[in-house]
DNA sequence: TATGAGATCAACT
DNA sequence: GTTGATCTCATAC
């Protein structure tokens, strides 16, 4: 069976983070052809208090304000590199967190660079994403749609569960983190 | 199974 | 000086 590669269009992520974020739910994504499918994002948007954009333009998140469908790249916790894709018409400043990707492509590029042999564990969490992908500061403010991005649209729309984010403190409550439904490489159950 | 330290940096108080 | 969109390893129950 021959299955066609279909990328996403451009204006894919011209859209609310809220409809962006559980449209990634199963889209392939591919960093120098290593990468998987889409499990868990997060949604951040301008008007939220746990958006890294909340308290207006830093030199960090200035990508944010920028046009969409470019990637965010931010250091976390001065150690880890997490993944965003930048949504909505320009400056609305609003994201989404790449949680967690089933891999699929490049599992001996991503066991090497993650030291690890166990499937599950190799891109389930943010920090772990940007370490098996080999994200970086260099990556921040790329065009999702060049080289070295790759994203490939999903044949079928999955089940996708949503809950509360992982990690905050601000706005904890709001229910915008999504989940391809019963997946095993989710960062952590949903309930 | 659960809690704690360390890594190490931008932004905030 | 403290906090945070995190993860790993060590030690304790």
């Amino acid at each position: 069976m021959i299955i066609s590669a279909v990328s996403l269009s451009r204006s894919f992520f011209a859209r609310s983070v809220h409809k962006v974020a559980p449209d990634l739910i199963g889209v392939t994504l591919l960093v120098n052809g290593v990468g998987g499918r889409i499990i868990e994002v997060e949604a951040y948007h301008h008007t939220d208090p746990a958006a890294h954009s909340f308290r207006g333009q830093t030199p960090r998140n200035a990508v944010m304000f920028g046009p969409p469908g470019h990637a965010y790249v931010y250091r976390s916790y001065g150690v880890h590199w997490c993944l965003n894709f930048v949504c909505e018409p320009e400056g609305s400043a609003s994201a989404v967190l790449i949680r967690a990707i089933e891999p699929l492509e490049g599992l001996v590029k991503m066991r090497r660079r993650r030291g690890l042999s166990d499937e599950r564990l190799l891109c389930s969490g943010p920090g772990r994403v940007g370490e098996a992908l080999k994200v970086t500061d260099a990556h921040n403010g790329l065009a999702l749609d060049r080289p070295p991005f790759e994203l490939i649209a999903r044949q079928t729309k999955p089940e996708i569960v949503t809950g509360v984010r992982i990690g905050i403190t601000k706005a904890a409550e709001l229910p915008w983190r999504y989940g391809f439904k019963g997946s095993r490489f989710l960062s952590k159950p949903f309930r």
